[in-house]
Formats: C-alpha cells, structure tokens, sequence
DNA sequence: GATGAATGAGGATTCATTCAT
DNA sequence: AATGAATGAATCCTCATTCAT
C-alpha cells in the first residue's frame, strides 16, 4: 500500500517518502551485499549498483562505510522474543512445553529469515565493530538466555528438573542453534541439519 | 662432468635451519594477526611489522597473502581426535565414560591452544577461502562428528542409551563447545564459560 | 513502472563531454610518455602528473596499464594510405608519377605527425604486445605492401619496369622509409636524412 | 682449445681462469634474457637460473644490472666490417662485384648469429641507454655508411655510377636490410623475406 | 537531494641489491 | 668468490570519499 499511494500523489517532490524509500533501498541493497560477501569484501560501488543509484547517494545518508555498515545491522537485529515474550505460560502448562510453544517456532524459520545470516555476519566482523556485536549482545543474545535462565528457575521450582544445569548454562538450550546454524550455512553445503529438531531433542535433554 | 661438479649439494649458508625459523615467525605474526584482526584487515605491513622483517620476506615463503592465509590456517588445523583415536574402550568401560577420558580432555585444552580462534576464523572468512573451509571440514569438522556416531552406534547396541538421538545428531554433543567457542571468544569477555563443564553436563544429558 | 521511471537517460551532469576530453587528456600524457621513455619505464604515476590529474583517474577510462597502452597506440595507429587509396590513377599518369602524387606527401609528414614514433614504439614493445603488432601489421604494414605489390602489377604490365623486383619485395619501395626512420627517430640527433628525398631516390631506382 | 687447456691444469685454484669463465657463462645468459624479453622484462633472478648460479653472484662481476646490460651489448657489438674492411677491391673489379663478394655474405648470416637480435633490442632500449645507442652507432652503423659511402665514392669516380644518389644516401644501400630485420624478426613469423636477395637486388639498382 | 567524475591514501606485490656466512 | 636470505624502494591498482554540477 506504501506504492499505491506514492503512485496516487504525484504533485510536487514527496521529499520525505523519497527520501526514507531511498534509505530504504540503500539498506536493502547493502543488507545482501553483506551478508554475502561480508564488510571487507562489499564495495560502495557495488551497493549503489544493486540500489539501483550514484555511488555518492548513500553519503547522504549515512557518514560513510561503517556507518551504513552499522545501520544495516542495526536494521536487522531484532529481538528474537519479541513474541515469545509476550506469551505467558498456561496454568497447566510445563515450561518444556512452554518452550516448545513459544521458542521451536522461532527456530523453524531462523534459516528463513536471514537470522543465521546475520548471527554469521556479526561473529565475522565482530572483532571489527565491537559496538555492534555489544548491540547484538544487549538485544539478542543476552536476553535470549537471561529468558531461558528464568524459565529455567521456574521449571527447578517446580521440581520440573531436578538439577541446576540450564540455570548455570542456559546456553545447552540454544547450543543446537548454534551448531545447525554453522552446520547448514556455513560448513556444508549439503548435509544440513533440522535446527528445529535438534532443538526438540535438546529440550527433551534438559527436561527429561 | 661440469653438470656433475654442480650438483654436489649447494655448500656454504646454513640456509635450510635459517629459512625454517623464518618461515616459522611468519606464520606465527601471520596467524596472530590474522585471529585478531581477521583476513580483509590485516596487512602485510603489520605482519611484517609483528614479525620484525621486511615487507617483502613473506613473499620469499608464500606466493601471496592468499597463499600465506592459507598456510596458516592449515598450519593450525590439527585433527583434535589424533590421540583420542589412538585410545581404545577399555572391556568393562561405559562409552560415556570413554568420552570424558578421551574427548573431556581435549575441550579443556580448546582455547588455550588457540583452536577456538581458528574455528572462528573459519566462520568468518570460509565463504571467501571454501578450499580452507573444505579441509575443516574434512580434517575436523567431519571426522568427529563420524567418531561421535561410531559412538553413539556402539552405545545404542549396548543399550547404554534407548533413544537414537546422538545416532542422527552427533552434533549436539559438540553443540556445547561450539556455543562455548563463541560465547567465549567472540561475545563477551567476561561471562565465559566453562566448556568443558558444559561438555560434561551435555555427556549427562545425552547418555542419562 | 518503477523501472520504465529510471530508465530515462540520467538528467544532469553534462558528464560526456568532461569524460571525453579527460579521455583525450590521459591518451595525449600517456602517448608522450610511452613514445619517450617505452612501456615499461612509463610509470602511471609520470602520466597522471603529465596529465595533471590525479593518479587513480586513468583507472576510470582504462582497465590497466596494459590497457591503457593498448588504446594509445590503437588511438596513433592510422591507416597511412587513407587518402591515397582514394586517389585513382590518371589516364596518363605512369606507376612512378602516380606514386610520387600519393604516397610521397605522406612520407614528408611522417615525422611529424609521430608516425615514426609510433613505428618505433611497436618494435620495441612488439613481442610484449603481440595483439598491438598484429593490428599493426593488418592496418598498417600490410596494406601498405599490398598497395604497393598492385601498383608494380600495374607498372609491370604496362611495362613501366621489366623486372619483378617490386613484384617480389614491395619492401623495397618502403625501404628508405624504415631506414630514415630508424636513423632519424634513435640513430643520431644529428645527421638526419630526408626521408622524403630518400624515397624519392627509391622510386627512380626502381622505375628507371 | 681453451677447454683443452682448463682441463689439463687442474691443480690449484685457477682463480682468474675460473673467473673469466663465469663472467662469461654471464653475460650469455644475460644476453639470452635480454634478447628475448627485453631489459624491464629480464630479472637477475631469470638470469641467474639460467646461468645456474646464485641470484648474488653477477655483482661480483658487474656494478649492477644496467651495468650488465651495458656489458652485454657492448660484448655482442661486433664491427660488421672486420673482415669485410681487410679485403681490399681487386684490380679489376667493379664497386657492385666487391660488395656482393664482401657484404652480401655477411647478410646471408645476418640473422643466424644475433646480429638482428641486437639491433632489434637497441632500438628499443635506446632511448634508456643513450651511452650504448652511442657505441652501436659509432662501431657499428656510422663505420658502415662510411664504408659504403667510400664505396660510392669510388664508383662515382670510376663512372660505375652516373648520380650522386649513394653518395648522399649510403643508407639506402642498407635499407633492405633494415626492412628485412623488421619484417623478419619483429613483424611477422611467416612471410619472411629473404634479405640477401633484396640486398642483391638493392646492389642491382644502385649500381644499374 | 542526486549524480558520477575525480581524488589520493593505502595495500599487495616485485625485484634490484646487499651482506652475513 | 659464491651463495641466497633478506631488504625496502618503487609500482600497480582499488576504492572510500568528495564535490562541482
């Protein structure tokens, strides 16, 4: 609907819809450069070519490289909770199956969406934009195991599990995440792996 | 009979000790650099520089900065099951067991020999050197994973675990050391973890 | 429609003309510095401070150096019988008469339209560049000799010469042109001869 | 015989013997180098290996590597007229007879041993080594348009020839030479001239 | 705001030359 | 004298960035 309604309003220059579209497009286009040819690698000249504009465009709208670099990724970390988080366990409902409701469906799509592809990119550039790997720190990968060190605590009160092992290392439960995530895109081609699955067994794992 | 004069083995220069030791510090400024900074960001400057040669010495040993990322990267891949292949299951020995004598031991010693920086490394740059990241592949990555399977094969028929979890996934008993490489050497400096230990706790969960 | 909308030829910048006589100003340094010092003692930076711009500008027009060589002598090339191919013949004109009409004028500007540089040039850097001799030898040197191959058909058929000498070695009648080019251009700064007059001279020997 | 002689001394160092034989194992793989790709194209490292000594030892023998060249192509100019200037015109021969019997064997040889070779690489280093264009000049192509201008002399005042033309042009009576070594060495592999018989003919002409 | 020609700092690489052995 | 490892100046080339239009 954003085009239909560019289209209706022809009259007079829509400086601030132009402009955030072209924003947008130049994100758009230096998101795919990145992620496949990573920071080094991606040229200006490419992305403009890609965005379709001059190769001086985008230094209207971000300082340089690393400043577009960064919006891009600032772009696409979102909060892999944002749902979840929003979901409260059921009465009757075990935290296994809490998780299983609220955390595997995430995990279907991760590949989908361009979450492993990110994840790659920050551990690849990281020693390069400490900032930005404190931004994913902060947004995705702290809360996501300060989430699971709570639900962990909740399941040890209710005697779900009998042990202390996910609230010293919430990191067991998204450890397949990890693995399939390197395993499927970046170490073979072939030969990939079903996070979800894993993921599954791994909360069996833990759950008993 | 001139000819035959000239092949007498070059005297003089004592050169082949001189030239491994060279080639020795190379790799050694070399692969630091390249752990630290990654490939796009390391020049042959700084490595010349750490290595306290000229600009042009490397170009003596390795064809390119390529050739030498590439000799570094081979240089410290080492088949982490070198010994532990070696070793057989003792007669009344559970296969859990024999993973925390054989393979606990080379976890504990993972980051400290610089193995996690290489897997890192590998992470960030194998979309650019897919020849590098086959030979991982190939020499650790796979290799374990099928020593893992021959295990969980041998456990399954001595019942020592009903289910064929670790049969179809033998990456989830190394999930814990890949999420401990990049929680410890990429996500943050402090809040570490204990790999080792989350090894352990995965042999638990996994074999009950 | 998005599409149909950039399509339009790019508005502003009346980038052509600026580019093309960048162009003319980078082939003009370039030309100077390669007739003078040869291929490989031409560096990139001598012709962008000739040409007065910046060292990365010829980059812009040209692949490389090698490239950039290649147009320079494509540029000077010039098929030296352009205008006499036009010329016919006059009913009573004999071979000899209509050769000192057409070809003896061209020879009388040859040194100084920096024909013979370029003659020069291509011997040197020939077996270095044999696309160059080859489009060397198919607009230039050959033409030339089979023009004049069919004027001593021509001559020898009207019996202006009863010898197949010309026939034989067109090469002959060119002769006193490489060799006053030869002398003239490297030889000796001094003592140079009249390449016109010596071709002159040829053509009388040759037509009696 | 000077082989004959190094073998039958063979006590002691024969140090100078020794030497003079490296240094011209030297210069003839340097003049191999250099003939074939040229002064820039030519490393010490090429020359060396073919030469089969170490990368070091030419500057034992030579300041450096203009040096070498230097030494080089003052080691291959060779006086064309040695032999030819001994011989002295019989009582009755005519100036056509003698030079056919003098310099037209020495054309028939002219491109067997070198001798285009070097002229060729003259050319195009020339304007680099002005002081060698210098020597070839004044040992070579002066000595000879001196000679023939004698010749011409001669003729004139023997009435053998009637015009003044070789008198002031000697160079035409080389021209097919010259002609010939561009056509043969540098312009095209096939379609090779034979250039004793344009200097036959040439010889013709001139002399009627 | 957009353009893209021009800039020039910076990096990979070569190779003549040196010098300790 | 010979060796060849090491040096570092010099060169090609790339590409982020600027700025006149």
């Amino acid at each position: 609907m954003n085009r239909t309604n560019k289209i209706k309003r022809r009259p007079r220059t829509p400086s601030v819809a132009k402009t955030d579209k072209t924003r947008a497009i130049i994100i758009e286009a230096a998101m795919q450069e990145f992620f496949i040819n990573g920071y080094a690698e991606t040229t200006l000249t490419k992305i403009a070519a890609r965005a379709d504009i001059a190769r001086g465009t985008p230094y209207s709208y971000f300082t340089n490289k690393e400043a577009l670099f960064a919006s891009v990724v600032r772009h696409v970390i979102t909060n892999p909770l944002k749902e979840a988080e929003q979901m409260a366990i059921a009465p009757e409902e075990t935290v296994a199956n809490f998780i299983r409701r609220t955390l595997l469906p995430a995990m279907q799509v991760i590949e989908r969406d361009g979450r492993a592809a990110i994840a790659r990119l920050i551990i690849a550039e990281g020693p390069k934009f400490p900032q930005l790997l404190k931004i994913y720190v902060d947004e995705v990968y702290n809360p996501l195991l300060v989430h699971i060190r709570r639900l962990a605590d909740l399941a040890f009160q209710r005697k779900e599990i009998t042990d202390d092992y996910l609230i010293r290392y919430p990191h067991l439960l998204v450890a397949p995440l990890w693995v399939g995530m390197i395993n499927n895109g970046i170490m073979l081609p072939n030969a990939k792996i079903d996070i979800a699955e894993a993921f599954d067994i791994q909360i069996s794992l833990l759950f008993g």
